[in-house]
DNA sequence: TCTCATTTGTTCGTATGTATC
DNA sequence: AGATACATACGAACAAATGAG
């Protein structure tokens, strides 16, 4: 899934998967994202580097965190 | 009894001192272990910590968690 | 039945240190 | 030098189940 070689880093790759979900309506407007220890297993990548993906799309206007709840598509 | 700038981070050393207590006895078979918030006052550390040590010992087949209740010892 | 404390499970926020490119 | 990533740690808040009374 995700090329930790590719000139793009991790972090913006997993955005824009998470993106394509949302458009997809894999996760539809209302719902919970995957916690980040869920994106951590799925596509084997460390904390940071899911914190920093769906900190892009919150930054992006598509999903809003909530502390102790997690991210939701808006 | 734990040293936070060794080479081996805290929760393994914890790990390691529980299958200790474990190996002498000190903490019996079918017996419970202490809490998270045990450990966690015994040796100053956080409950990331005092968890991860227990999943550590769990994953090797030693102990046995049940929510709301405990880890005892297998 | 109800209330309260205990205990583990989950989740995000933040910080530090190390390594890699 | 800077951006990126990983591992580790601490904190805070909430959920859910258990057990004591």
């Amino acid at each position: 899934m995700i090329d930790p070689t590719a000139r793009v880093p991790p972090y913006r790759q997993l955005a824009e998967i998470i993106r394509e979900r949302i458009d997809s309506g894999q996760y539809p407007k209302g719902s919970r994202l995957p916690s980040e220890a869920e994106f951590m297993e799925e596509f084997e990548i460390g904390r940071n580097t899911a914190r920093r993906a769906v900190g892009v799309l919150r930054e992006a206007g598509l999903v809003e965190t909530v502390k102790t709840r997690g991210s939701y598509v808006l």
